[in-house]
DNA sequence: AGCGAACAGTACCGTACGGTACGCTACGAG
DNA sequence: CTCGTAGCGTACCGTACGGTACTGTTCGCT
């Protein structure tokens, strides 16, 4: 712990920290560069010197925090591939999932993306492909094998995909998109709407019988 | 160009049209007075006569906007609730539904409130309850009298609407948020999105037999 | 004709913000 | 000790933007 010197990075991690915070509250227009200085404890300088102008800081940033964004909801998905209880891993899955997405560190973000993909596309389809086209993508591929096996039948993999994913964060996800951050979800009532979507997707891609 | 003296409604709502355009092109920090007067030809003095500071004419415009907003998809519902084939109706109403919600007119007014919601909470909370709840409130009244009717099997009207219009919609609008308005799905594409979309709720809400 | 409201055009004010320059301190390596 | 690197703090520059004042003009009304 007590490592003591490692000289630029540190540095650059409480830039970024901080930059991201002010730019999660203020937008990118709104952000200025010194609060961000300030709320770093750093100086607009060193800031350019590692960032260089504004637009570059912000892509960085946001850049940053998209690399892994999907790996939480990979490991949510866990065994559900191989899985021979389909309904009850795929309500667990569910649960997890929702709970993992409502984060206030993920949504804020996505909203921050959402509202700056007009002036910054390259971080919209980023994030896209980053995010939901991977976890469909991992999740269309599990589907597969649980209808290879015969658990389920799925004839479009993908949409399948959409249809849980959308099905379980919906609701949650656009009551914060428009109501704000501060909203906190009961977990009850998240793992209702978990157990509602599992089931309403088990209803339609469950294998008669 | 010979000038047919207005009555202040039309200069009003010349302002108003011009200014939203630029909102929603630049978000509310990114759009500057200068430019909304001269896209509304329209002097400064007279947009602060109207609507007075940033602030109050952006609050008024989205506002605006937020009148009626359900009643296409009211609309769209058309004769949902006394059909006595679900299925065809639902599926219809799907589609309507789908091409209604991905007009860009529409959309590029639901990323503007998103990307404001937290410099306007009230603006964030009014789209919400204007749009989304007005549509599931009428969605779930519908349900409710087809569960009495014993074409369907609902016991939470309001989360089946929700997972309706989720279901539907969730694809365009989401690809759209961050990649942009100028997406255009083909028709075809997106009827299959509604189609897929009836089947599953319908797999899970459908009376059995 | 004459009055007043509505409006365009423009100049203007104060301030705030992105970005840079400069001078200072602290520290690790040779 | 000395030099190079990383960083802080502050002052500074240019510009741009929200908002106002002022002037002149068009139009409706009486």
């Amino acid at each position: 712990m007590p490592h003591a010197a490692p000289p630029h990075a540190q540095t650059r991690r409480r830039i970024m920290d901080a930059a991201l915070e002010v730019f999660l509250r203020d937008g990118y227009v709104g952000a200025k560069t010194d609060e961000i200085a300030t709320a770093a404890g750093a100086s607009k300088q060193t800031i350019y010197k590692h960032f260089g102008p504004k637009e570059s800081l912000f892509e960085q940033i946001v850049l940053d925090r998209l690399v892994g964004i999907d790996q939480i909801f990979q490991n949510a998905m866990g065994e559900l591939a191989t899985t021979d209880d389909v309904e009850t891993t795929l309500r667990a899955v569910a649960r997890r999932f929702i709970h993992a997405l409502t984060q206030p560190s993920h949504l804020r973000v996505r909203r921050l993306v959402i509202a700056e993909s007009g002036r910054f596309p390259k971080l919209g389809h980023a994030y896209f492909e980053a995010g939901p086209e991977r976890v469909h993508a991992a999740l269309a591929s599990c589907f597969e094998q649980l209808t290879g096996r015969g658990l389920l039948k799925i004839d479009e993999p993908v949409l399948a995909a959409n249809h849980f994913t959308w099905l379980v964060s919906s609701i949650p996800v656009n009551k914060v998109m428009f109501c704000g951050d501060d909203i906190r979800f009961p977990p009850s009532e998240l793992d209702h709407y978990a157990d509602a979507a599992a089931h309403v997707f088990l209803a339609a891609y469950r294998t008669p019988g």
